[in-house]
DNA sequence: TAATCATTTTGATACAAATCAATAACCTGC
DNA sequence: GCAGGTTATTGATTTGTATCAAAATGATTA
């Protein structure tokens, strides 16, 4: 077994990960990366459909994930859930609970995952060592209010349409950026999960996947999805671009 | 002159202002704050109807509101607005800026405001000074995330009526907290606005105002609210807890 | 004070999406 | 391969909210 710990070593270490570009910033020397290294304690495994943590956990650390696709949500007193997210490799998960320190939504595996756990206090520590460091904390929580304010105006005034373009849009788009195909998707959610999200039910997204196969601007199997006319689904929700 | 220069200098220290507990953290010392008070560079009227900053302005600074009411909006290119948020003193607008040092939503004054101008390098610099500084930087963020999440939850699962008690509710508990009364609002927004946030038309605002009216939960006669029934609006957005 | 403009309220109607319902496709494990 | 369960699709109908329209109220300015 002496292979696998120096297999899970390496891992675990930042600097030899390639997701580093995505979810730490650049600009290290040598020496500071291997202390930068200490930020990460521990990876965990998340199997299909387990809880990475739940509303109502204490909140100790951030999520780094490594592999796995997530959703998180939240869920009113009278049992609806409401997704709000859903987060793939180089993501960071569990900005809510710093607050309050106690998270107040739930992540999910929709695939079997493998995160780091990042304790709070470590980034912390980190942060007022490293300002780049400090700067890429600020920035990731900035960049989750910004997705979230994109959200609202989908919610807010978008037709079923418009969201569901606007979703495949930006799920194939983050999915290339970490080097899968353009075109393909295979979704990881429910079309009742991709319905919390955007706000509608999952029939709604059945036929409104269905009306998007009748027009040829994809091609629908279940969860698998061929983007054949991005410029027809980004002409949807942004009708004055093109 | 001399006097108004000195009235200046007085209202612009963090150690002598009113606001201090909802826009600073507690625990430092007399010098520790005089240097805290290096955070705010200068001091910004904003004229209602006047922008503190818009989309796709340079990012520099976080603005603390003193004094007066803002709406913040993102907008689409085909003209769309959805106001994502209602800030009122004590609390900090511009976060989103961080992440790419630019602007990606409006905030107008809807009342004459008074904010503090905090270069952002600052903030970031005493963050590292002041680890109470930066846990509550921190939690200012991850607050705005957590506020955002329950939008979405707002936006898309509940119905006209669930939207406008939480919002009410929501409204008067946070001018409660500021010392104004718990039961007398006067709204500084618009119907229209209000809809944009609620993610419904301004004719369904009215009408629902019309209904909890008629149902003896408020009064209304146009921008003055009061709350004769609070429990009841609580009711109707969460039924389980009464 | 009257005139103009913006905002709010209320009514009548239209429509997009929800709901109800049934079938179809797929997956899982025996 | 088949049975049982989950997920997805499609159809018929209902419904909540949008839209269109007009009047009322309040604010602003001449």
């Amino acid at each position: 077994m002496e292979t696998n710990s120096i297999t899970d070593h390496y891992k675990v270490a930042c600097s030899n990960c390639n997701l580093r570009e995505l979810c730490l910033p650049s600009g290290f020397s040598t020496s500071e990366m291997e202390r930068l290294d200490t930020i990460v304690r521990t990876r965990r495994r998340v199997k299909q459909g387990e809880q990475l943590f739940s509303d109502g956990d204490a909140f100790t650390s951030l999520y780094a994930i490594r592999t796995g696709f997530f959703k998180t949500s939240v869920t009113t007193d009278d049992g609806r859930e409401q997704v709000i997210g859903f987060q793939m490799a180089g993501e960071i998960v569990g900005l809510d609970g710093i607050v309050n320190d106690v998270h107040t939504c739930n992540a999910v595996a929709l695939e079997d995952a493998d995160v780091c756990v990042m304790p709070f206090a470590n980034v912390e520590e980190l942060s007022r060592e490293f300002p780049i460091l400090q700067r890429h904390v600020h920035k990731i929580m900035s960049r989750e209010i910004v997705r979230e304010n994109e959200v609202m105006m989908l919610l807010g005034n978008m037709r079923a349409e418009e969201r569901l373009a606007a979703f495949l849009i930006n799920l194939v788009q983050r999915l290339h950026t970490r080097g899968f195909s353009q075109t393909e998707v295979i979704l990881r959610m429910t079309r009742e999960e991709i319905g919390s999200y955007l706000g509608m039910k999952l029939e709604t997204v059945s036929r409104t996947f269905s009306k998007f196969s009748d027009e040829g601007f994809i091609e629908v199997k279940q969860r698998h999805v061929r983007i054949l006319n991005p410029d027809a689904l980004k002409k949807i929700f942004n009708p004055q671009v093109c």
